[in-house]
Order: C-alpha cells, then structure tokens, then sequence
RNA sequence: GCGAUGUUGGUGAAGUGGUUAACACGGUAGAUUGUGGUUCUAUUAUGCGUCGGUUCGACUCCGAUACGUCGCCCCA
C-alpha cells in the first residue's frame, strides 16, 4: 500500500469542515481588521530563507527541505511565512504605496523536515499577519490582539500570552556582549546544546530547559536592564497599549524566539490546558524592523506572528470545545423502486436550488436501508418517492425526528420546508 | 539527528509457533418485496504494515525498512 509521506495528513469529514469553519473566521476577523489578502510561492528561491530567516536557526540549517530544478536553481519548500511576504513587499515596491502600513495576511502550507510528534507535522498550515511601514507600539498590541481575539472567538479559555523585548540592533549588541562575558568563564558546566548556542546565538542560551536551574542562569544578565531610552519606552508603550485592549499577558525575560529577525518586542501564546504536551506554543511573533533591509529592500520597520492550524485544532480538542456547525441535511430523497430514480434526481436538484441541503439514494438501496441512510446523514426531513407519488405529483414526506407524515402536493413543498426549517437553511 | 513504543477486517479490538483468526459495532440480504432507528436469521479478513531470515511449519521468534504515537532538540 503507498502511504502518506512521513509527517503529513489528510484532511476529510469532520475534520475538514471544523477546518473550513475556523477558515471563514479567520477571513472575516482580517476583513473587520482591514488586513489585505497575500498568496506567495510556496517554493522560494533557497537564498530568501538563508538571509531572511538566518542560517543559525534550525529549520534553514538542518529543517528545509530543498531541492535543485531543472533549470539548476536552488530552491527551499517555505518553512515559514514572513520571508516570503517580505519579499513580495520589496519585489512589488510596495513601500512606495500611498497607503501605508501596508496589512496583510496570508494562509497556507509550510514545511520542515523534523521528526513528527504531537501537535507537529512535517507540512502544516499556517496563518500569519504582517504589518510593514511603521513602527508604532500600537501595531506591536495590534498584532498581538489578533490571536488573542481569535482565540476567543473560538472559545478557547486556557491560554497564556508571554511577551518580552529584545531590543533594538544597538541595545541587543550590547546585551550581547555582557552575555558573553557572563557565561564565558562558565561556559564547561553548560549543556553541549548551550556551548553551541554560545558560539551561533548566545541569547538562546537563555530559554535553554536543561540548564534553567543552574545558578550561572539565575544571575544571568536581564535583557530589559540593557535596553536603551528608545527600546525602552517602545516597550512600555506596548504594555500600555495591551492594557487598553484588555489583553491580559506576562513579561518573560528568557522569551527569546529562534528566528534571527526579531527585534524589540517578540511574544507567544501558549495553550495552558493541562496535559497539552510539549508543543504547546500556539502562536508567535514579534518585530523584525531589520529584515526589510536585510532581504535587500529599504529600512522599513515590521512585525508580525504565526499560528499554527493544527496547534490550533488540538488546543480546541482539549478544551472540548464544539464548534458551531450544522450538521447533517435537510432532505434525503428516496426513491422506491428504479423508477423512480430521475423523478428523484429531479426533486433533488430542484430542492438543491431553492436553498435545501439535500442528498438522495445512489445505491438502489430498499426503503428500510435508505431510512437509515437518512438518519447517518442527520436529514431532517425524508421524501419518499413511489409510484403513486410520482403520478400525483403529491409527495410524502416524513419528519425523521418527529416521525410525523406528510402529504404535500410537488408545487408547495419548497413552501412548506421554508416553514418547517424556518430560518436556518439559507 | 537521538531515544521509547506500536502496526491484526469498514471500525474498536482479542489471540496462538501448527488444519476453519474470538468477540463487539458497522455493512449487505431476508423474516416485514412502500416506512426505518426493537428483535431474529444468514453473510461480511485465503489474511494479521512491507521485505528478508530461523523453522518441517510463523500472524505469532529474529533482522531490516516504512508509517503511527510520545519525548529530546527546535519550532507554529
């Protein structure tokens, strides 16, 4: 049997439409947000990745995966989303548009070639949003209200928003530095992992898990302590900002992101249901005011985040959270003998146009399998077709859950489902 | 990349080195050839992830591999 590809799914019944669901929200939360749709490629030239997303992070030095075409050009299947945007933001020279931040947002597939576990997969769906053009804390809370609102919109309850600044290019040297000289004469009682992020990215070093409880790390230089005036009230301001849209969150001075774009402030929000696993981070992002220029565009300031759908999807699994969805049809038409088989299409499509979910037998199944076709696909309503029927042109049609009958002639049934379904088929 | 663990029908699963792979649900047909969601009867895996090995014989033992699940690392 050929089976999927390691780390990837399929999606089909309930998981589809739970996906289509939060798919509308999320299209109509950014039109209420006034953001503008982005698509990009989802293979990019494999040097976008390596200077945008850095070449000490994990997934573009040991996670892409890549390949060369035939035209012998070096190209990385996306492992995450802003790359991508940015570059079409300098390739469509969209920092010269009269309006500006420009808004956008963008949903799809993304890819890193890790071992797959729970609440992780090789290729998985993203939505994201990134504002270009301004650096206003305002856009900073904005961003971050934005997984928050959806979030709730959702009904998620047990979630946990982390933030924390990591500066601006100058104060994050500086921080840098004293890092360095902090762990340099202890780097030996360091983890193995903690000696390499000690040469690539000393500030990873910080939300290092294996060596939180050593003492070097609780007297560890406080990046908030090195930011200068600027960075400073940057933040605070953001705070500020949080407090007027009433989103609840913790500074976190070890939150410190494995990407090498961000600046300033970076955040997160974490599912804090119990038992989630250890993928519990939902969302994440933050400001990047120095990738702009890095991909090769003018110094324009940014910020954006990430969430993951399936992260998601699990999170609202563990809060049993149900979504709003009409199941099951309105009709089910079943035709009694052969017969009747084009009489039933014919009612099918007719009621199909008027506005009804309707489904009829394909398989020439007796009455008795057909109820039971009926009652697996939730029909509310259920018409039987026979010869009598079709000659009358008078129908009968069964409430399935009151068990009531009806007779009604052909012409006044869409009438009468209106009335019997009221507003809820539209 | 490292570590742990699993893989039996449409589904949930039991099981043993040896002729017919338990049970349940579901499906199909019938008892009731136009009315169901109760009951009864029949039927429903020549096959136990894949490939190789051990054996007189393996689904059951061994090895490899694929995929799943869960950690580490990292990340959404």
């Amino acid at each position: 049997m050929i089976q999927k590809p390691k780390g990837t799914y399929d999606v089909n019944g309930e998981y589809g439409k739970k996906i289509l669901y939060i798919e509308k929200i999320i299209s109509a939360l950014m039109e209420k947000y006034n953001y503008q749709y982005f698509r990009t490629p989802i293979f990019e030239a494999s040097e976008l990745f390596h200077r945008g997303v850095g070449e000490s992070t994990d997934i573009v030095s040991k996670e892409t995966y890549n390949f060369v075409d035939r035209g012998k050009r070096d190209m990385t299947l996306r492992p995450e989303g802003t790359a991508g945007i940015v570059r079409s933001f300098i390739e469509n020279k969209m920092y010269g548009d009269a309006t500006q931040p420009i808004k956008a947002w963008y949903y799809g597939p993304m890819y890193r070639y890790e071992q797959p576990q729970s609440g992780r997969f090789r290729e998985f769906y993203q939505f994201g949003v990134e504002v270009l053009g301004t650096n206003d804390p305002i856009s900073d809370a904005e961003i971050i209200s934005i997984p928050v609102t959806l979030y709730r919109l959702l009904g998620l309850k047990e979630i946990k928003v982390k933030i924390n600044s990591l500066g601006d290019s100058e104060s994050r040297a500086t921080y840098r530095d004293a890092l360095v000289n902090h762990f340099k004469p202890h780097l030996g009682i360091l983890c193995e992992d903690c000696q390499k992020r000690y040469e690539v990215n000393p500030l990873r070093i910080l939300d290092c898990k294996v060596d939180a409880d050593k003492e070097i790390m609780q007297h560890a230089p406080v990046m908030i302590d090195y930011l200068n005036e600027e960075s400073k009230n940057h933040f605070k301001q953001v705070q500020a900002y949080l407090d007027v849209l009433e989103i609840d969150y913790e500074v976190n001075p070890n939150l410190v992101r494995g990407l090498d774009y961000y600046t300033n402030t970076v955040f997160e929000v974490e599912a804090a249901v119990e038992g989630f696993g250890s993928q519990n981070v939902l969302c994440g992002g933050g400001r990047y005011n120095n990738l702009v220029e890095t991909i090769g565009g003018p110094a324009v300031p940014a910020t954006g985040f990430a969430i993951g759908m399936e992260r998601l999807i699990t999170a609202l699994d563990f809060e049993k959270i149900t979504l709003e969805e009409d199941n099951g049809i309105d009709v089910y038409v079943i035709p009694v003998t052969e017969a009747e088989k084009s009489y039933a299409l014919y009612l099918t499509q007719t009621l199909r146009l008027n506005g009804f979910k309707v489904d009829m037998d394909y398989l020439d199944r007796n009455v008795k399998s057909n109820f039971k076709q009926a009652d697996r696909l939730n029909a509310k309503f259920a018409i039987i077709i026979g010869e009598e029927e079709m000659k009358n042109k008078e129908l009968t049609i069964k409430n399935n859950i009151t068990h009531e009958e009806f007779k009604i002639e052909e012409i006044y049934v869409v009438n009468f489902l209106d009335e019997k379904l009221g507003e809820e088929h539209v």
